[in-house]
DNA sequence: GCCTTTATTGAAAATGATTTTCAATTACAG
DNA sequence: CTGTAATTGAAAATCATTTTCAATAAAGGC
């Protein structure tokens, strides 16, 4: 069970040991899929009925600075927009100035297919993104 | 000015051309960084201050489906969580069953060195995901 | 140009997700 | 066991997005 070492890793930075806390862990450390917090919520609930959504919200945020969990991207959630270049491009962004760079990927598809045999996925799309710092940025 | 075709290209979708249009319209295309809504909203509202920030979600949904803006993403958007792997991996997701399965991006470093010549960034981190459909999922 | 039709609009209300507040509870160090 | 500070859930507040609807205005036919 991995759930124990992901609590003691909570331990180890200070937390406190909890049902809720424990109930939020055994669902995300056992999901082998990506689970919005109002999932989450559902499936913890049935280890910790009087347990809150807002407690959910507070140990995911914990265990995602432990780097126990991690986003996972899903495109309508995004919600900033920019013009798109033409054909299939990848975008590189700024994290200082926001500036938006696009630049073409032809070098991924080896990538795809290699991962597409190792997986036996069928490999529809995809989505990447760099960030880093502009010219100007990295001399300020 | 690129606007114009813009605006023609949702004329022949059988949309009206109007202020409101025409002020995201000219917004979006001059702009080279990702923008929300709002951001949106306040831009083009110095060009037509009667403009309604429902418009700007409607009018946005339309530039999307035309394939002229793209969703930029930015990690605090994403609300949906899965374990973290060991080490730095990537997701692959299956479209049907939302199965996650992670894989090593190793022959991305060429790429990122190449794109980071070829613009003069300092590429500090990536966002990679593929999509697709599981082995189980092709045969149902 | 002038109707007429119908898409489009903005305001307001409704919805939904997330965050904040706060008093009650509880883990755990001593 | 006890004291105390972290943690909790409920409720309220906030914020983004969507829906509803009556008024407006674009564009096609005359």
């Amino acid at each position: 069970m991995n759930t124990e070492s992901w609590l003691a890793q909570l331990q180890s930075t200070g937390c406190r040991l909890t049902g809720a806390r424990r109930a939020v862990v055994e669902v995300m450390e056992s999901s082998d899929r990506a689970l919005t917090p109002v999932e989450v919520f559902d499936a913890a609930r049935q280890r910790d009925p009087r347990l809150g959504l807002v407690t959910v919200y507070r140990t995911l945020e914990k265990l995602e600075q432990l780097g126990l969990i991690q986003r996972v991207h899903q495109s309508r959630d995004c919600q900033a927009f920019l013009k798109a270049g033409i054909g299939h491009q990848h975008l590189l962004l700024c994290e200082r100035c926001g500036r938006a760079v696009l630049f073409d990927g032809d070098d991924l598809e080896a990538l795809f297919s290699r991962v597409g045999e190792q997986t036996g996925f069928a490999i529809k799309s995809h989505w990447l993104q760099l960030y880093g710092l502009c010219r100007e940025c990295q001399t300020k």
